[in-house]
DNA sequence: TTGACAACATACCGAGTAGTATGTTTGCTT
DNA sequence: AAGCAAACATACTACTCGGTATGTTGTCAA
């Protein structure tokens, strides 16, 4: 009853997270049984409760780790050293990418934006509710910050920011309920369809954005993605 | 056993419809009991089940109220006789309004996107979902339609059409996961954010878009919403 | 080699829930 | 007023599913 995860098989819990992430994506967090995640993995559902207390930890776990995954998506555009608009590019296309290439786990977190759930919850639960909704806090609180610069340099063309920026997110985000991954999908489509959608959201923040701003934008970031 | 619905009592049926559109939006159709939705109505499941034969039909009943809805939210702006761009800023308006002030229906419209269950449905079920892609692919082209018009008076700066239609979509569907509606919400405010919405989507197309635009938009609809 | 513990599988329990069968009331017609 | 169907409520069934308790197998250290 140790749950530990991390002693001799760690590997197994990271297969056991992808594969909740990918039932949980498919057909929801509640209509998903832990024996329809045992089935995917070829295994019974002794195997997931080693790993994991209770399904809804099970969920957290996948919620946390899709939290850290889109943070790192980020972490280039806004750590990096230029412009604000070139930040907020790079923020964009880095989570335009991750929708597309960890659909499932990037679903399965914005599943969980409306669950407005406070009954039948456990304290313990409720705290990690919180500390999730801290994290979703933060992560917004990061395009806020640049996009506040961009608007004190005069580059936007907006009313409330507060409003704009969440139709920003939404426009990014919205790419998993409309992205069907096909089999020759490849970095190359991935990156061209984020930089539409960065195109698309600079210019609806009322930057002068260009083709080639996108080409010395990608000038800027790591060479490599993933 | 007739499930008529429509014969001494129609406003019931309504109120069901509301009632089921209101836990659905609250806590998913999953965890949705259909105790729930008769104990939200004051009543029990005879009545629902005397108005609906199953849980996924009441469903079905829900999102094709929140198709027309919706359909009829994007009516002026589709028929207005003006220009490509008037005309996409106040369907995009419209819509937005009805993301605000139908909450509710629009939510439960939204969750079922990506709704890929193919198992366990029986044929009418199957049918019934296709039919509902349908409506929703119809919903689109409405918007293409108009859009490919703005793009060939050359008033749009984007790449591909397919995908900015999908981001300019995503954009204004994002406001159900959002906004929370506040006591005193009326009409001004859902008004005034949806012009905030509606200049982010239409700056994202590369129109010039500007707040005497808006208001000039605003003289072509109808004198009132709803 | 032999405990000892991790890493599961198996069997089972209890709560909740979709759907049904049937009883009961209300309202309208004749 | 009387009969009849709509409009429910109540009681019940069959089944799913989260969680647990327990059994079994592999592996490593001493």
């Amino acid at each position: 009853m140790s749950h530990v995860a991390q002693k001799r098989k760690p590997e197994r819990y990271e297969v056991i997270l992808g594969a909740a992430a990918e039932c949980f994506c498919q057909q929801g967090f509640a209509a998903t049984s832990i024996d329809t995640v045992a089935g995917h993995l070829g295994s019974t559902k002794g195997r997931i409760y080693h790993y994991f207390p209770s399904k809804i930890d099970l969920l957290n776990a996948v919620r946390e780790r899709a939290m850290e995954i889109v943070f790192e998506a980020i972490r280039p555009g806004y750590e990096a050293k230029a412009g604000p608009a070139e930040r907020l590019a790079l923020m964009a296309h880095g989570q335009c990418y991750v929708m597309m290439a960890q659909h499932a786990y990037m679903q399965v977190l914005l599943d969980g934006v409306s669950q407005r759930r406070y009954s039948a919850t456990t304290e313990f639960q409720r705290t990690s509710m919180q500390r999730h909704l801290r994290e979703r806090d933060a992560f917004e609180t990061r395009y806020l910050e640049v996009m506040r610069e961009a608007q004190a340099a005069g580059l936007l063309r907006i009313g409330d920011l507060e409003t704009v920026s969440r139709s920003f997110l939404a426009a990014v985000n919205g790419l998993v309920f409309w992205y069907q991954s096909r089999e020759g999908d490849g970095p190359e489509k991935f990156s061209r369809i984020a930089d539409e959608i960065t195109l698309f959201v600079m210019q609806g923040l009322g930057v002068d954005w260009t083709p080639e701003r996108t080409r010395a934008m990608h000038q800027l970031r790591e060479p490599a993605y993933v």
